[in-house]
DNA sequence: GCATAAGTGGGTAAAAGTGGGTAGCGGGTG
DNA sequence: CACCCGCTACCCACTTTTACCCACTTATGC
């Protein structure tokens, strides 16, 4: 059972190429054999999910009616930005420039480590994000946790 | 398991020869021949099948009752505007005058890999259909998948 | 403090994508 | 029936992108 965490700053370079940290690689099962996908994530960032654990995904949502336009459009949005990057012989995946446009990401990127997934963020984008939450962290986790 | 995702801006030439993109290639079984059923998908876009995904669909298609006139109706639609291509050398299929016209494409395209099926999409078309979208991602997301 | 692993950057050969020419086939017409 | 025209499939040539390799710098752990 792989499960993410931590949060690092790294760069993506002029190719779009991005380390996958040694801290994260570690958790990543066998089974995904080096192969990330990498999708829209919510709110403005970019999810990173190694092949085995995408493959779950993916299963949830062949379960979908391919009748139901809702339905579509979710599938159709979330596949239409995927793409697969096997890491090459430095650890690195390649993201596509739509998807680093996508997420308004230039050099430098937030990789924050959340359970199955990675999370690719501007850095800048994500200290916004934070700002904005209208409740507190102590005052979510009550209403989360519901304790 | 084929598995088509990604998005891919491509151009159509004068000729109506449209490459498949080899991302999208790597996935397709070699059942399929190198042949690939074009026909009407769902909001203005063609739907792009290799050769096995097509049986399975008129697999379906086969168990409608021919008496019921709405399922006609579809079958005819579904079926009058099938047409079969194989792959050139240059792995490029070749899309009718009338199936473009149908999708209102000119020379660029936007191609997208859906499951187990391949869209083409005018640009412009997909991104009016992306607007039109009553809702947002995130929250369709929080619908469909009802977690 | 040194050895090794981790992270970053760039060059290059191979693959992918695009465009055009031409021969052969089939359909239509005089 | 012969000829002409248009369409299609195949071939070739060119450009752009990608993947792989190597080299260097920084960080980590013993």
């Amino acid at each position: 059972m792989s499960s993410f965490k931590g949060s690092y700053e790294y760069s993506v370079d002029s190719k779009g190429r991005m380390n996958i940290p040694a801290r994260l690689r570690k958790y990543v099962s066998p089974d995904a054999n080096d192969t990330f996908i990498i999708t829209r994530g919510y709110e403005q960032c970019l999810s990173v999910y190694p092949l085995d654990e995408w493959n779950k995904l993916e299963e949830t949502i062949r379960q979908l009616s391919p009748t139901n336009p809702q339905h579509r459009f979710y599938t159709r949005t979330l596949l239409a930005n995927a793409i697969e990057s096997q890491l090459d012989g430095q650890s690195r995946i390649t993201i596509s420039r739509e998807l680093l446009q996508l997420a308004g990401i230039e050099n430098e990127v937030l990789i924050l480590g959340v359970l199955e997934r990675i999370e690719v963020w501007n850095p800048k984008t994500y200290r916004e994000y934070q700002e904005k939450q209208p409740e507190s962290y102590e005052n979510i986790a009550q209403t989360v946790l519901q304790k």
